[in-house]
DNA sequence: GTTTAGTATTATGAATTTCGATAAAATCCC
DNA sequence: GGGATTTTATCGAAATTCATAATACTAAAC
């Protein structure tokens, strides 16, 4: 009956442990023992195996959890729309993004970073996961946004173009073609690359786009992340084609040189597009909205639209 | 925080009435005024607004009523599951059913009476409506479960085939039909007919089912249920074809005769394709599940395989 | 204005929650 | 196995919260 009481119990479930639930929620280890017996008498049911150590579920406490564990954050979702609706600037909690390294480091963390100047009691739980990764935790909630490269569809998913990086020519500075502001494609003929994993959306790509222009060409390595790919660069193992955002700080240093391709037809532009994705059918939490708002460069300025939503759902 | 105060604040809402609301939930007024304003106080935002009378919402009361009118019988139906784990036949609460006229009159009276004997606790709420409203009310969530025939396709309902009903002619008992099994269907050739509504499903099958027969015939009335087609019958206006288990009351007591109609091709079998449907995206109420699982006749007696769906969802 | 129906407020007693202290239980380590 | 350690249950007192009846207030209807 008491949201306080299911809070305790999810937390003590959480941590397996009375004395960290109850730590997590300022009250003695008494109280939080008393709450979670409180609640087993009103269900008539045991829902916590004592006996064991570290305490373990019944098969009653594991649905009752199951059920429970999105209810408080549910609740409090719903003090922050109203909180929020009183000023903006008041929303509160923590929005889980997952995103594929690259686009992640070189991105994030301004976004972040105006995220939390402008939102002060909310904050953003970024991870860097493997392109799967990414897609499998958006999938079973255990974030709510996602970033990724390459997009598909996805039945259950939502995907929201994001941007196009240009994809360049990354050489090391004494490379032939450094300095030169681009080369044609046709010049590519004969190097030798550090490119992706084959089972990478990108180097398909890529090698395709390569295989088109009639590139002869020969991978010396593969990783299965960009910064990899860049130091191998920068030994100098080989060529290798990237996303122009990405090399920035490699540039400006001077330890590598980006080269733009010329002679691409605009049908097939070596690009890389990014997309934000989250689940269709989940409404997102106001801080997360919030936050994909900020990224695509939506105006949240209108609550009225933001609040319509939220009638149109329930 | 307290659960209960929730269910007191939507209660006082739904009611417009803070007395009312204290009524359903045996509190007293006071308390009711007590509780809400403590909601207030701790959102530090006015819910409703007590200068008018009936009492009228907020901004920020109706956005927290939104969220909250939904994380009541949530919580509810988890303490369900855990209790119906204990012992199934506590399964309590109740599940909304909205059927078309004609299968609920039927159908539906003799398994509302076994669900009731075997699951004491609970019960269904039926509603009788035209197809079109059964197809908004489960999509609009007014009901878990929906009775419809001659279901389509809808990318976010669920459709369950539920029965196929033959097709037979009803004619008055003193019609030159009655007392035969059945009849060919060339023989329907020059009948006067009583039919559904034209914009009713029913009403083009077996329209497209004569035509393709080569038999003439005339509509002379039309309606848009059962009930009355047959009432027309009785007078006589006509005949009609009509899914044979709403006729067995009226064969039964004399006043309608059913013949069968003969010469059918498998391909294109006249029958009423009767479906459940109920919303894809929401995990059902567990009443409601059971409710679904007696109408189709499995067998729910295996709590493992119904935890496993609780489970597969989180 | 007066009536009527509904809501806020207050004081009081009941129920509850909380805490610290302590007993009991499970695990760990030898 | 047995003591040390960690963790949880239980208890009584204090604090808090809650529910109620009685009463004062307010909006609408007449």
């Amino acid at each position: 009956m008491h949201l306080k009481a299911l809070k305790i119990f999810c937390d003590v479930v959480r941590w397996a442990s009375f004395s960290r639930g109850a730590a997590e929620n300022r009250i003695s280890q008494s109280s939080a023992s008393q709450a979670v017996h409180q609640l087993e008498q009103h269900l008539g049911v045991k829902l916590i195996d004592r006996s064991k150590r570290p305490l373990v579920l019944t098969t009653h406490g594991k649905v009752y959890y199951d059920g429970c564990k999105d209810l408080v954050g549910r609740y409090l979702e719903i003090e922050n729309r109203v909180k929020a609706l009183e000023d903006d600037h008041n929303v509160v909690g923590t929005v889980g993004v997952a995103s594929i390294y690259s686009v992640g480091l070189h991105h994030m963390s301004q976004y972040v970073k105006i995220f939390g100047e402008q939102y002060p009691g909310a904050s953003v739980q970024l991870e860097y996961l493997h392109p799967t990764r990414v897609v499998e935790s958006v999938f079973q909630g255990g974030v709510e946004l996602g970033l990724i490269s390459y997009p598909r569809k996805w039945p259950d998913l939502k995907v929201i173009p994001w941007r196009e990086e240009e994809m360049v020519l990354a050489v090391h500075p004494s490379h032939r073609f450094a300095g030169l502001g681009s080369v044609p494609v046709a010049r590519l003929d004969g190097e030798t690359f550090v490119s992706f994993d084959s089972d990478l959306t990108i180097r398909r790509v890529i090698d395709r786009f390569l295989r088109h222009h009639d590139v002869q060409f020969r991978v010396a390595l593969e990783f299965d992340n960009i910064e990899t790919i860049k130091r191998a660069v920068e030994i100098p193992s080989g060529v290798a084609i990237l996303p122009a955002p990405t090399l920035t700080r490699e540039v400006a240093a001077g330890t590598l040189a980006a080269v733009r391709i010329d002679g691409q037809d605009s049908a097939d532009r070596l690009t890389r597009p990014l997309a934000i994705i989250h689940r269709r059918h989940h409404q997102l939490s106001l801080t997360a909205s919030r936050f994909l708002e900020l990224l695509t460069g939506e105006d949240g300025a209108s609550p009225t639209s933001a609040n319509g939503h939220v009638h149109a759902k329930s």
